[in-house]
DNA sequence: TATGCACCTTCCCATCATTGGAAGGTCAAG
DNA sequence: CTTGACCTTCCAATGATGGGAAGGTGCATA
C-alpha cells in the first residue's frame, strides 16, 4: 500500500505520514524498488492509532509516550491513566482560559447597543477607559 | 520612554514591540540620536490597547481592525459589535471542540481502572478496538 | 511505443504569535 | 576606563500542518 492509499485509509494526510517518519513518531516505512514507501496492516494501524490520539488534541510528544505504553504490554493501565488525566487538566485548563475571554467579551458586547452612534463600551475596555470586567 | 520602560509600563514584552512595528500594527517609532526607539503616552495607550485585545483573544488582523475603528471617531458601535460577536463565535467554536475531546477523553479515564493490570480501555480506543465514544 | 496522467520522491517555504540568542552599539555609574 | 544594563538588527526555533516546485515512477490508452 502506498503512502496516499495509507493517508486515506487512515486520515492521516501524506505530508503529514512523512512528518511523522522524519521526526520518529513512526519508523521508517518499507521502500519498493521504486523508492516509494510501502505500508502494511501494523503501519495502518499505527497511524489510526496517531489519528484518533490527535483528535483528542494530545501533542506529538503526549502520543510518542502512548506509543510506547501500547506498544508495552506490560504497563500498568495507572500509567496510561495518568497520563489521559494530566491531558484532561490541559484542556480544562485551555477551556477555562478561552471561556474567561469569551464571558468578558460577550459581556462587553451585552453592553454595546450595536447601533449607528460610535459609543461602545468594547473600544473604550479596550482603550483602557475602564478595567476589564465581567459578570461572574 | 526607552522599549523596555514602555514592554513593563504595558505588558507587551520589547520583542513583542518591535514585531509589532516590523508587520505594521503599530507606527514606526520615533527613535533618539542613540537610534533607541522612544516612546510617549500616545504609543502606551496603543499598546495597551492592543494587549487587552490580545487577553481577550483577538488575532494581529483583528486587531488591525479594532485599531481602525479606534481611530475612527464616526465608526458605528455596530461595526465594532460586529467584530466582537464574530470572534465570541470563533472562542465558542474553539471551546466546543475542547470540551468534546475532555468529554471523551475524561468518559475514557473514567472507564480505566488505572491499576497495575495492562487491561485499558484509553488504549484500547486509540488502537481502534471499539469507536471513540462518550456520553452525551 | 509514446504520451499523458496520477502518483510518488525530496526540499524549501509559509502559517501564527512568540521567544531565544548572537553580534554589536549606547549609556550611565563606579 | 571598565562594567553592566540597556538597546540595535538579524536569524532561527517553536508545533502541526499545508503549499508548491522539480523531478522520478507506474499504468492505461491513443
Amino acid at each position: 500500500m502506498q503512502i496516499g492509499e495509507a493517508a486515506e485509509a487512515t486520515g492521516v494526510s501524506a505530508k503529514m505520514i512523512r512528518h511523522y517518519e522524519a521526526i520518529g513518531l513512526i519508523p521508517a516505512a518499507d521502500r519498493r524498488q521504486s523508492n516509494y514507501r510501502d505500508y502494511g496492516t501494523a503501519d495502518l494501524h499505527r497511524l489510526g492509532f496517531i489519528r484518533r490520539a490527535r483528535d483528542l488534541g494530545f501533542s506529538i510528544d503526549e502520543i510518542r509516550n502512548l506509543l510506547h505504553l501500547w506498544a508495552d504490554r506490560d504497563r500498568s493501565s495507572r500509567d496510561v491513566k495518568t497520563l489521559a488525566l494530566a491531558h484532561v487538566a490541559e484542556l480544562d485548563a485551555k477551556i477555562a482560559r478561552l471561556a474567561e475571554m469569551r464571558a468578558t467579551l460577550a459581556h462587553l458586547a451585552h453592553c454595546c447597543d450595536g447601533d449607528d452612534r460610535p459609543d461602545c463600551p468594547i473600544i473604550e475596555s479596550l482603550a483602557g477607559a475602564a478595567p476589564l470586567r465581567h459578570a461572574h
